[in-house]
Parts: structure tokens; C-alpha cells; sequence
DNA sequence: ACAGACGGGACTGCCCGTTCCT
DNA sequence: AGGAACGGGCAGTCCCGTCTGT
């Protein structure tokens, strides 16, 4: 039942919004009263953990299967971002209950530290799969860890801007606009696939982009 | 005095959270009480829209005074993102306050509109700077509109991270860091200061980047 | 509104029990809602002591233009001893609640203060109308100390009584047996209206009284 | 085991208050968890006629034993009378929690029906105890009836003193003065201890009273 | 016969936005 | 403009009663 509370805590939060979602809408979401969401959780901030770490735990169970996968390095690489990116941005509940979740983080050290903890857990992966992977230009420890802040604050800038236009974060188009260009970040080329242009990260619309569209992998991916 | 008081909302909210913050303190902070405060304004939202306009206002000032400086395009480009990581990232108050409005935004159609006008103004600025400026790789307005978008990501990753590792927004080194980065986005190579590796953004640190140093501008993209 | 507060928690508490009365109870009762009644009281605890002084003060009152009414000073103790049976007894709003503070102050401290205040107030005006009037048998203020302990216990035995015989404080005959047998205690014998013999507080049966019916004031005096 | 909960939750309510006290308060008194409270009742309210039963039945065993003791009727009514002061009144637990059950009673129809019935056995006690001394004044059942009465309520008037007097109902010359009153409610002159004036519930000290010293049975009613 | 986790309901105390009166 | 008052809503708490397991 613990479960079934920080699961329904977690989507309250995120449809309703933490502040405005009363323990009451909480416990209905879970089918019990108030009464019993205090004999399991202490207060509210409780709450807000236990829906943190559900987000945590179900983040990591599609990690975790979505790497069993195994394959080429590189492929996997792709394969998990763009699995955050559906996991992070697409899916609104959890890229709405993240934003917020920030904010709380500013006036709340329990918070704050706890979700500190949660990114370093994923930052360290990017590592991992960086060093695995060897992309062109990550080349030590450093190097990748340069590059998985860069992913990391790349997530972010997505955030911001699904906000304001919610279409970025809303269909399959924009979702391989987004993993081609965290790809590109991470280092990888895509061969074939290329997004035609309306990257939103545009980095590095070199001379030969936009010169030469013979090489349509490198004009614009975004 | 209603300046005054939506100086005073702009600082209680930036300091206590907008949802921690009582009218009763922001009237306090303006040395009046909370039904003066409903004598200019109707509702606490529009208290967080005047605060709102406060920062704009502040945000514009500063921009418009540094953009008089004049000189060239590209030293302009460069005053101007400098200014901007000082207002928006190192300056405490508003990276709190801007943090907690997107949260808002999610669930509060009027702020996010609100914003979604401000992102849009500093966005269209941008694009006026990187089209006076022409860098390396803006060679027309669609160029310089996703390096705009990418600078404005850029922005919010760094917010991120400044959650978590407070250091990277409170001193001149760090300054000079995000703005080296921005630089790079921007693809205006900083001629010698420009920290070889420690940029958090640093995309694709490629072979070619690295092989063909002959254009800078390509060089680092970010 | 306080005082509309304070009558609305008398009668509230009076009705449906201190215990079983919520603050909403008491707020529907004066027209308003909670929040308003801890605008203008601390707890609860302040409550229950505001509807204990409206009932002090309602008392004082009614005592007040009670003894205005002036008279030789027998009869005026007589119809205090009269107004008291009404008030405190016959009453049911107000025996019930007092009941109850009673109970109450056993465990709580405050309450306990209060009231014993109050009844010493009273004692000390009983002791007062006594050495006016002096009936036989209050030569000094010491016996009219005791004669008023014996008619503030007697009120207290009538309550007891009273919660398993209703009938006792419910109508007019009763209350003149009640008013009978306090002015016994008090020694005032009342020359004709002597009920036969039904007193609850038939004091000394004795034997002169039931041999010789000669004395009607003394043979039952209630 | 029954038993035993029922002590600790008349210990229990008479230390904490009967509302105050919960039932886990109950069971831990009696060393078990409120499981087991529930499997041996059915509800908080049948725990508190249980306790009330408590209550009755050890009255009843002392009562039971102190008549044992036989002896001249008379002797036996005053020994009988100190037991009752002993009992309901210097006690404290007992005297707190009659006092408490009497406020429930207002509000709770069985309670008030078997506290009813306890206080009318113990009437018919009194009853069948006066008329065999058949002290000066109580010629026949009706007599007997009324100053059992009196007895009752002049332990209820005790009972309200003593809470803002707790010195009343604590030592042994206290409580030789309230037996003393008590005797002479019941017609019945102690020969010499009688104490002259401090009575607190001095009754009728009139002319006659003192006039006539001949029968000290009404010469000193305390 | 007992232990204790659990569920449910109700209520206090509080906070804050808002309004009204002055 | 100021400040008293109002209204709603919610967190946290408490405690009764049940249910399962032993």
C-alpha cells in the first residue's frame, strides 16, 4: 500500500501540481483516507520523497531492462537517450513533476540533496556509457564527464522551452529531432536519418552546413 | 508606491518562495500593510505578474543602457551575454524567482503566457545581435534563431546545475566559464582566454574540431 | 461578533456537549466560519473560557437588576435564592453546561481558576445578603460563611438529581420545593406557602416537626 | 483478564479523564494491546460501563464488609456513612471519575440509566439502614426516603467544593468534619467531638437551634 | 487470547487571500 | 490608505475500530 500511495502521490503531484495537490486528492488517488497516508508518511515533504524515489525507482527499472539490451556500444548509447528523452520530456507528467520538483528544491535542502543525489546516479551513467562507447572526442574520464553535463543541461533547455511550446515535447518527429540532437552533443553522428532542419540546438551551423547540403547528416541536425 | 511594491514582491518572493511568501511580508517588505496592497492590486496573481513586470523591467534597463555602449557588433554580442549570465544566473534572487515562475507556469496559464512573451522578446534581441553581429555560421535569420534558441537553453542548464552545485553561479571564474561557453554557442571563438577544455558545454569535441584549428569559429562550437 | 461568538459557544457547548461541539459548531452558530472564530480566539480552550464568561456575565446581570428591584432585605434574599434556582437550575442549558465545566476543570487547570473565581464571587455576595437580612441562626460573617457553602453544595445536589430525575428542575411546583428548601438552609422560614412534605431536602425530620405540626415554617419547609 | 482491563481503564479514565484517555492508554495499563481490548469489548463505551462497573463493584464489596462488622444500627449508619466519605470522596481517582461519568451522563442516555440504577441502590441502601437506627426524625419510610435524599446530595455538594478546595478531601480531620455533617443530615448527634462552628454545611442554626440545647441531637448539627 | 499494522473519520489549529469599514 | 474581520482550505494529529496473523 506504501506503493500505491507514493505511485498515486507522485501522479497527483504531477497533474495537480505539488502545492495545490491536498493530502486528501493524494489519498483518494490511492483509494484511502488521510488518516492512512499518515500512518505511512510523517508529512507531506515525506510524501514528496516517496513520490521523488517512485520516479527515481521507475526511471531506473527502464534503464536497467532498456541496457540488457546489449548491442554496439554506440547503439546503446542512442537507444538510452533517447529513452530519457521520452522518459523526461515526452511524458509530461514526469518532466511537469521535475520542474516543479526544482523549484521546491531552491527553499528545501532535503530535497535538494536528494535530487542532487539522483542526478549524480545518471550523470555517473553518461559516463560509463561515454567511456564504453568512445565517441569521437571523448577521449578520458574527463571528457565524457564534460559531455554528460552538457547532456544533462541539454535535458534542461528542453524543459524550458516545452513550456512555452508545448509541441517540442509532444510527437514522435520531435522526439528524434531531440535524440538527434543530443547525439550530436554526445558526439555521435547519425548517418541517415538526419532531421532535415528545424533543429531547436542548432550547434555549430558551420560554413560547410550551410554551404554544402551534400552532406545532409552534418548540414542540420539540429 | 506601487513600484514599491512590487519591488518588495519581486525580493519576498525571490527570497521566501512565492507560495512561502505572505502578502503580509511582501506589505511589510514595502512598509505598508496587506490592505494597501489590496488597494493597488486585485489579487496575489497580480502581485506575481507586477513582480514579474519588475524584473522585466529591471531585466530591460540594463540591457538597453549596456547596448548604448556601442562598439563593435561582436564585443557587443559578448557585453551582452556577460550582462545576461550576471542578471539571470549569478544574480541569486532572480535565478530563484525565474526558477520558481516556469514552475508556475505549468499550472498557471496567465504566467506562463506572461513569460512565454518575455522569453520571446530576449529571443527576438538575440536574433537582432547575432544578425548585426554575423559569427561565424549565422548567415541568415534561421541561423540566428536556433543559436538564440540554443543560447536560451543554454541559460536554463546552467540554472540546473546551479541548484545543485551553488559554486558554478557565485564567482567571477565560474562567470567567465558560462560565458566562454555561451561564446562558443554563440560561434565566437574567444581569442585567448578561452578555457581550453573546462567548458560544461562543450560540444563535440571531434576530430575535426580538434585537426583543423585553422578556423576558430569552427573550432568549438559551444 | 465576540460576544455573538462567545453566546454561540455557550449555547453550542450547553447543546451538544463541550467535547462532541466542534469549532465549526460554534462558528455555524454565530453565523461565520472557523477561520473567523481564531481571528478572535486562540484555541478552543479560550473558547470554552469566553462561553464561561457570558455565562458569568448573563448571571451578574440578571443578579444585578434583580437586586435592584430593592425590598426588605428577607424578601430580597428570598427572591435571589429564587432567581439562583432558575438560572443554575431550571435552566437546562445552563445546569448542563456548568455540569460539564465541572468535569472539565478536574483536568485543567485554567478552567479550574476560573470557575472557582466565579463561585467564590457568589459565595461572597450570598454572605453579604445574609448579614443584611440576618436570619436567625447568622449572628457574624462566620455563619453566614457557612450557611452560603450550604447553599452553594445544595445547588450542586439538586444537579445530581437532576440528571436522573428531570422532572426535579422542570416545572414551577418543583422550583418553589427547591426555593423552599434553600430558604430552610438559610433559615428564613416562609410563613404560609409551605409545601407539605415532598422536600428532597427535608433537613432534620425532627421530632418536634413531625409530633407537632403547630410550626408549618419549620415542619417542611419545602 | 477482563477484570484486570476493566481496573486499568477506571484507573485509567480517573488519572487522564475519561476522553483524554485512549484506548492503547487503557491497555498498556493493563499490560496488554488494544487488540486484545477489543476482543474482550466490544467499544470505548462498553469499556466505560465496565469500568463503571468496577466502580460499583468494589463500593459494593466494601460496603458489604463494613456491614458485616454488625453492631448497634446506629454505630453501624455512622461507620457506614464514614465509608461512603472515605470512598466517594477522599478518594480522588473515585471522586474525579464520578464526577466525569456525571458529565457524560448529560449527553449519553446508558450511562446516565446505570449510574440511575447505582444511585438508586444505594438510596435503597441508606433506606433500609435509617429505618432500621430509626435516628430522631425518621419515623417511617418516607422520612427515611427524603434524608437519604439529603445524603446524597450533600456528597455531590462535596464533591463540587473539594475541586476548587482539594484541602477538603484530604486529611482525617476533614473528612471527620464532613462525616460529621453527613450525621447530622441524618438526624443523628455525635455525643462530644462535635466541632462547634466550622461546619461547612451547618444547617438551619437557628434560635430554636441553639435555643433549646436540650436535645443534642439538633445542638450540633456537625 | 493476543499483537499490532492499518484504515477511516473527524477535528484543531493555522494560514492566507480577500473584503469591508473607516 | 489601513486594519479589523471573514471565509475557505489544508496539514497534521488523534483515536476508534477492524483485520490479519500467530
Amino acid at each position: 500500500m506504501p506503493s500505491k500511495l507514493a505511485a498515486s502521490a507522485f501522479a497527483t503531484f504531477a497533474r495537480r501540481g505539488i502545492r495545490n495537490a491536498s493530502l486528501d486528492h493524494v489519498a483518494a488517488g490511492a483509494g484511502v483516507t488521510k488518516g492512512s497516508v499518515y500512518w505511512h508518511y510523517r508529512s507531506k515533504r515525506e510524501l514528496i520523497r516517496a513520490a521523488s524515489e517512485h520516479y527515481y525507482r521507475s526511471y531506473h527499472e527502464r534503464m536497467v531492462s532498456e541496457m540488457a539490451g546489449g548491442g554496439d556500444p554506440l547503439a546503446m548509447l542512442e537507444r538510452i537517450l533517447r529513452l530519457n528523452v521520452r522518459l523526461c520530456l515526452i511524458d509530461r507528467a514526469n518532466r511537469t513533476f521535475t520542474l516543479e520538483i526544482l523549484a521546491l528544491s531552491v527553499h528545501d535542502k532535503a530535497i535538494r540533496e536528494s535530487w542532487r543525489a539522483f542526478y549524480e546516479g545518471v550523470r555517473a551513467e553518461y559516463v560509463k556509457l561515454l567511456l564504453t562507447a568512445r565517441p569521437p572526442g571523448v577521449e578520458n574520464r574527463r571528457d565524457a564527464g564534460h559531455v554528460a553535463n552538457s547532456l544533462l543541461e541539454a535535458f534542461e533547455g528542453v524543459k524550458l522551452r516545452a513550456l512555452f511550446e508545448p509541441a517540442i515535447c509532444s510527437d514522435a518527429a520531435e522526439e528524434a529531432r531531440i535524440v538527434s540532437n543530443l547525439l550530436e552533443i554526445a558526439g555521435i553522428a547519425r548517418p541517415a536519418t538526419a532531421a532535415p532542419a528545424a533543429s531547436p540546438r542548432r550547434r555549430r551551423p558551420s560554413r560547410e552546413t550551410s554551404a554544402a547540403g551534400k552532406d545532409p547528416a552534418l548540414s542540420c541536425k539540429n
